[in-house]
DNA sequence: AATGGAGGCAACCGCACAGCG
DNA sequence: ACGCTGTGCGGTTGCCTCCAT
């Protein structure tokens, strides 16, 4: 058969508690990854980028869903202040959710706060330079803290972040699941101070991690 | 009870990148 | 250097539910 008419005859939409039994079974038995043997072995008629992404968002362990919690909700905030849309990395800081989860809660909820804010806030003419600057060096933290979040991902020796945070670490997560960053790596009180101050004016954050640099 | 709009969210799409032969 | 494959990411779409009228 052709690979446009396998294209073709692959199912879309929404998955069946049937197609998740299968397809977690399979990757129990086999593993995660491979997902072009998985959609092709499985028996699922699923891309392979249907599996991956249904597995990753929802068949997964240790998945949490439900509402966020006011302390997530905040995280969020501060993150995406630093990190700006980079949903994945975010999500690496929030046990239990998916970048999809952050993504679409963000879309949902948040982004319309903040440009409710916005709105309240500015244009002014006064304001406006002082705007920009701020954006400008709001990009700054946020290239330099998504390089460093990016190279500490690659770092195996995690900690937990409870020192971080108020966020809820109660849920049931296996003992090696540390998505956090390195107990000692130097940048880390910087990247604390970022997402704790984030919520206060740019030009006082980037002060205070020049300090600290 | 019917209906239309808005909101929420799961899933898809297109692109980028890494690894490999 | 190039093409192929697998994977990941962010943006977007479309379906479902809820609620006001």
């Amino acid at each position: 058969m052709e690979a446009k008419e396998v294209k073709a005859k692959l199912k879309k939409g929404f998955w069946k508690p049937e197609e998740d039994l299968i397809l977690k079974k399979y990757v129990e038995t086999h593993g995660e990854g491979n997902w072009t043997v998985v959609a092709k072995k499985s028996g699922l008629v699923r891309s392979a980028k249907s599996c991956r992404l249904r597995w990753k968002n929802y068949l997964r362990p240790n998945i949490k869903r439900g509402m966020m919690s006011e302390d997530e909700r905040d995280l969020i905030i501060r993150l995406h202040k630093l990190l700006g849309n980079r949903w994945s990395l975010i999500a690496g800081r929030l046990p239990g959710r998916t970048d999809n989860e952050v993504k679409n809660y963000w879309n949902t909820h948040l982004n319309k706060r903040a440009t409710r804010d916005q709105i309240k806030h500015l244009p002014d003419s006064n304001t406006e330079g002082k705007r920009e600057e701020t954006l400008e060096t709001t990009t700054t933290i946020a290239l330099m803290s998504t390089r460093e979040v990016e190279r500490l991902d690659a770092v195996t020796d995690t900690c937990w972040v409870e020192n971080l945070t108020n966020v809820d670490y109660s849920m049931n997560m296996p003992p090696d699941y540390s998505p956090f960053f390195n107990t000692y790596d130097t940048f880390m009180p910087i990247f604390d101070n970022l997402v704790l101050f984030g919520s206060r004016a740019d030009d006082e954050i980037i002060q205070e991690t020049t300090i600290l640099i």
